[in-house]
DNA sequence: TGTACATCAGTGAACGCGCGTTCACTGATGTAC
DNA sequence: TGTACATCAGTGAACGCGCGTTCACTGATGTAC
């Protein structure tokens, strides 16, 4: 009932030559569609908007995606990715510091800031999540490692300068992450339309004083 | 040039006699939207999925509004209205407690705990005014609304138990806010279709762990 | 190295559906006398 | 109170557009010999 099946490597899978084209490809579509969701919306965006902006027919679009979520879902993974991969390198960083607690603050204050784009595209995905469970299934994922991460810096962060932590660091890591994300689109749905000039309310520093009322009380 | 108009006040629009019904209609549409928008989401929502769920044709829409924009701009202030009007319910029966943190903390956890559907909505609706100006105007307008109201509900809790903010209440009503919009959406994303025997990361708690370690040390 | 063939990646035309938008019309509601 | 008329509120049909989806085809890329 098997067939065994031989599958010959071929010298361009190996090397770094030409190559088959289709990877390319899907990144070029997932670059349209990052700039297209955040222009108008994953649900306003059409297959045809998508591949304009990529510089494709539709029917490129087939035949590398079966659907417009499939390739949200995409999206995202590639994105998530990267920024894993950012806050990585972030971390490593902040590790060697001597007062870690506004080390750390100031370095997630101009890291995680994150770019109007990003903040937008990723709360349309939890909106998206809240509507289909396998979208759900990769957003918690993603917000388990990024919590997972943070709680990781935390605790060393806390060690290293001798500090006992009054609240266990995941919470406090799961607590961080929902202020920011609570700060950033406020902020991005309040500036809309505003002169820059920017008196007002003002988010960057509120994020700061949360951070250092959060962590002054967690720690002892 | 002109003409005098006599308008005819009718005896209807004083009394509460029959009068015409365009209000009411208004108001089934804006219910349907909620609901529709709640659902699908508003970019994905037509003007058909609404009028169905309210059980009009397309053309009753249009003799009410101009765009699908104008009638999530009126979803909004209704919504809005309603939410700040139940804060201040809410608050008026805060000022008297005497553990003024306990007891707010205890309050706000229960009736802001939004519903699900105003939660999505909202959201959306976030989305919205950091693409559209106007709806970002009437954004901004409803959050100063909810900030002034924490703002006050602090200040004075404050000063009736005798403790010194070391942060403006302002600031503190902000911070509460985008913690309490973070968390909200989070979860609301995070449960999607999952068994609500509800083990896991538990929000409602990490909500009550961040508010005590938020007051307790921007209070002396 | 060249030639003949196979597969790949994407094109562009075609079809049909669902919806946005308009509008003439109609039953319901209110007004004048 | 009744009758004739005016306005209102919503219906339902009609039109056309844009898009989702499919698919036969083609030039580009890779393979065998």
């Amino acid at each position: 009932m098997h067939r065994i099946q031989f599958r010959i490597v071929r010298a361009q899978d190996v090397e770094g030559r030409p190559k088959r084209r289709r990877a390319e490809t899907v990144e070029r579509l997932l670059d349209a569609a990052l700039e297209t969701f955040a222009d108008i919306g994953f649900a306003a965006a059409s297959v045809e908007d998508i591949c304009r902006r990529g510089g494709f027919t539709r029917g490129a679009f087939y035949s590398s995606f079966r659907t417009r979520d499939e390739l949200f879902g995409a999206l995202f993974a590639r994105e998530t990715a990267r920024e894993l991969a950012r806050a990585e390198e972030l971390l490593v960083g902040i590790e060697d510091e001597a007062d870690p607690v506004a080390t750390a603050v100031d370095a997630c204050l101009s890291t995680f800031r994150a770019d109007r784009t990003w903040v937008l595209v990723h709360t349309e995905y939890q909106l998206h999540a809240s509507r289909h469970p396998e979208a759900a299934a990769a957003l918690r994922t993603h917000v388990a490692a990024l919590r997972t991460q943070l709680t990781g810096l935390i605790e060393r962060g806390a060690a290293r300068a001798g500090l006992r932590l009054g609240v266990p660091a995941g919470e406090l890591a799961g607590i961080l992450l929902a202020l920011h994300g609570g700060l950033v689109l406020q902020q991005v749905s309040d500036d809309a339309g505003r002169a820059s000039t920017g008196h007002g309310s003002d988010p960057p520093d509120l994020e700061r004083t949360a951070l250092l009322l959060l962590l002054r009380s967690a720690t002892s």
